[in-house]
DNA sequence: ATCGATGCAAAGGGTTTGCAGGAGC
DNA sequence: GCTCCTGCAAACCCTTTGCATCGAT
């Protein structure tokens, strides 16, 4: 289960719920990315009744709470990632899959932005688009 | 105005509108990277009849003809911008104001990923995310 | 017993779409 | 005159929110 510990400033109240305990499993066992509603639908055939609500809800804290990513597809649908290692996604404009990139060298991918001192990079949300592997061949 | 010439293939019977060209030049006299919606109220002073609806359908078709480019912000709302040289987005997470970055190295950049040979990257849609110059001091 | 979390359904906000009339060619 | 494009409004889709109830502590 997540810590409950991290950023407890913000959650000084914040109670177990078997909603979120589920919500966060499911995002770590997956490797892909999956969407809210897809999340809804998977954990539906566990828990018939818990509802779209809640899993955004919950998305939305375990997100504050550091526990996982959420990375803005093409199509305006939002994805989720509990692996919070920095990598980036490169999004297939074919199929919509979301792959991760994790062979990156950092301290050259910084260097090559040249980017202006005045400017604090906090975040490295950084996806990249084209075709996949298996959609490449066709 | 915009070349019809471009992907002609797929606009074989394309006409002309002063709605289309007024939003393309907007776009390419800004700096701001507009969302539909503020192109929308600007166009409005000149053409008070301009609907949201023509504006959405046109900045789809500019884009599909590759003179524009969107910018996913990270509140869900798509911005729009007329550079379609090779830059990324810097966007501000605290006044959400999206900068351009200019200066980079673009072949460090992409040995920066080790990239699969396996993927074909066609966009570099790269946007990072931080404090900007203005916004670092508070 | 308190008050945070839930399920449900309605509301919100950005974008798309159906339709009848208007404009380009 | 044929179609594409427009304005308008309704529909759409994803996400958020209000509310009564449930459940963790």
């Amino acid at each position: 289960m997540y810590n409950f510990d991290s950023n407890m400033e913000n959650y000084k109240k914040m109670r177990y719920s078997k909603q979120r305990e589920e919500i966060y499993n499911y995002l770590c066992q997956t490797m892909e990315h999956p969407s809210a509603e897809i999340i809804y639908q998977d954990l539906r055939l566990k828990m018939p009744n818990i509802s779209l609500g809640t899993v955004y809800r919950n998305l939305k804290v375990l997100q504050e709470l550091g526990k996982i990513k959420t990375i803005a597809s093409s199509e305006g649908v939002e994805h989720y990632d509990a692996d919070c290692t920095n990598h980036i996604h490169f999004i297939c404009q074919s199929c919509g899959k979301i792959h991760d990139i994790k062979n990156i060298n950092y301290d050259k991918l910084m260097e090559s932005l040249n980017l202006d001192k005045e400017f604090e990079l906090t975040k490295l949300n950084l996806s990249i688009s084209g075709y996949c592997p298996k959609c490449k061949k066709n």
